[in-house]
DNA sequence: CTGTTAGCGCGTTCAC
DNA sequence: GTGAACGCGCTAACAG
């Protein structure tokens, strides 16, 4: 049926070529295959079409060829500042080619996630998820009906760009270690986090290294106000020193620090993740490097690959991270250890 | 024709029909008005429909109804801190009506601005332009085929939600008068931008009130580097405090003061706008207050409220600022004015 | 080089 | 309560 009347309706194909006296296909292809016709024809079609204000309905192309033009980006959370500088960088490689790109905000939930997918699903040539909280299962059925783009996520068989933050993390302790910490803490983000699996497994594995106790103490989100609630936690391990999911949590703590008289790095040091605070903080935060930008884009590009049949087999991108020492780092106090 | 042998396709409503044995028909109510069939009937053509995974194709749906149940949200730099929180909360807002949200970056160019909106038009029964740097003729003529708001762009008929930065702009420089400055400095930003219009106009307004003198720096774009490059423009003039065009812009300034051994606020004063840094910087830096979430849930409110055809005439929802007072403003030093 | 035809997947009148 | 037929705007065969 027709879109009513009321509504607004956009100038279509036919208008031009009735406007023009020519058919449809005519100026179908002064769009699509301006070769095919001849030049003066397409000059006109064009001149036409832009004086009526038309532009070719993506929608309906969509469905006739398939080929969609969008991609979807989907993300926990669009305000955690590590992702803005990594959804800007994808959403300018996707605009290189053309595609337009859906961004989804899962909150943090599978649920929501795996909806928004859904609906994705049929107006998108691929998807890239991002810190995907759904299952390896979900993942897995989605990837078969579209190509799909993990980012920070390792599901073996998907193709994945992940940040490896186990290296930087591993500096991090011996640069602890080396200041003479004997018992540190580790700050978790999300259980079904990858990223949070992976650095607690590297903390885990560099304090076995250089002989350090590790206690683990969980904030479930990553977020300032996460931090800033589990100071009482990390004080009670009786650790000298912190490594957090992320900055926004390292932040928090430092507040959370700050707020019991606990001074930074004198009495407590405190190690983020991410460095997207840049040196903003004070003291300036002592944090694992991260390449959020280049990570967007080598997603995005990996996809459009895919998209343009380029197979892709099991690609596995790895972008390798290292410690950058501010100033929240010092040796633990003398009246400890 | 068909969309080609290699691709993977997804299941359409026909699967769905002849696996349960009924018409198209009948699976598309099931669907759209589960009302008028078999309670039943629906409850096992739904059961069937997610057991093979069928997904009801959300561009054909679009094509037959012309509703694309998507909107669109441009903004100049996603990786703008004011810009995460509005577009979280415009997703969210657009989500809870079950619209996907395209998202744009123009990269605060008007040309790429222009692009994206021609190219998001055909699948979008509405957008929300944030910042828009295009101009007044652009927009009017956009919004003439799809419902449009504005945000931070005062263009009259077209409805839009501004952020009045002139009331805290105006306390900002009550502030900086009362601590004793003579002469005070506006670091402009980008000159198409509404707010940055508003700003420079508050700036003047209130110093003439104060019986300030003040000077205008261009920083072009906002962004860190820009602050930081304009500070020897800024010492040139001979000012003693500086009002920045945003947050970032700023903290960019505090940086290159400090590169050049001027403290704040001992020896010069900063404030900022936006709120985007919390008190993250050091010292923690005296701003005007924002609400970008709120205003971003407002913009898509009101968008959403169009749609529904609920006339909304000449909108123009106003959202007041105010001033934080943290630590980079003080008097001026004793050896001046 | 250009016009004609069929059909993408779905919603929606109509009949049954 | 349910099925058949048409059309949304466009592209892709097929003629000519």
């Amino acid at each position: 049926m027709t879109t009513g009347k009321g509504r607004k309706d956009l100038p279509t194909m036919m208008d031009v070529a009735r406007t023009a006296g020519v058919s449809k296909s005519t100026v179908s292809r002064a769009f699509t295959q301006p070769g095919m016709l001849g030049a003066e024809t397409v000059a006109r079609i064009l001149e036409i079409a832009s004086s009526i204000g038309y532009v070719p309905n993506h929608t309906a192309r969509a469905l006739s060829t398939g080929r969609y033009g969008n991609v979807a980006l989907v993300v926990p959370d669009v305000a955690n500042p590590f992702f803005p500088p990594l959804i800007r960088a994808a959403q300018m490689e996707a605009d290189r080619s053309d595609f337009c790109v859906f961004l989804g905000n899962s909150d943090e939930s599978w649920r929501q996630e795996d909806k928004l997918v859904d609906r994705f699903l049929s107006q998108v040539e691929g998807l890239v998820l991002c810190a995907s909280r759904l299952t390896d299962e979900r993942i897995r059925a989605h990837a078969l009906k579209r190509p799909l783009v993990l980012v920070n996520r390792d599901v073996p068989g998907i193709p994945r760009v992940l940040i490896d933050s186990a290296i930087g993390v591993h500096e991090a302790i011996a640069h602890l270690a080396e200041l003479g910490h004997k018992h540190i803490v580790y700050v978790s983000g999300p259980a079904s986090s990858w990223s949070n699996q992976q650095r607690r497994a590297a903390v885990r594995l560099g304090a076995r290294q250089h002989r350090l106790d590790v206690s683990i103490v969980a904030a479930r989100v990553p977020s300032y106000e996460s931090g800033r609630a589990v100071v009482p936690d990390i004080l009670a391990t009786g650790a000298t020193a912190a490594i957090a999911f992320d900055d926004l949590t390292a932040q928090g703590i430092m507040t959370g620090l700050a707020d019991r008289g606990v001074s930074v790095p004198a009495d407590f040091s405190v190690v983020g993740c991410d460095d997207v605070l840049g040196a903003a903080t004070y003291p300036s935060l002592t944090t694992v490097s991260n390449r959020s930008d280049e990570t967007g884009r080598a997603a995005m590009s990996l996809l459009l690959d895919m998209l343009g049949s380029r197979a892709v087999g099991d690609a596995r991108v790895t972008l390798d991270t290292y410690l950058v020492v501010r100033n929240t780092t010092a040796p633990p106090p003398a009246t400890r250890s």
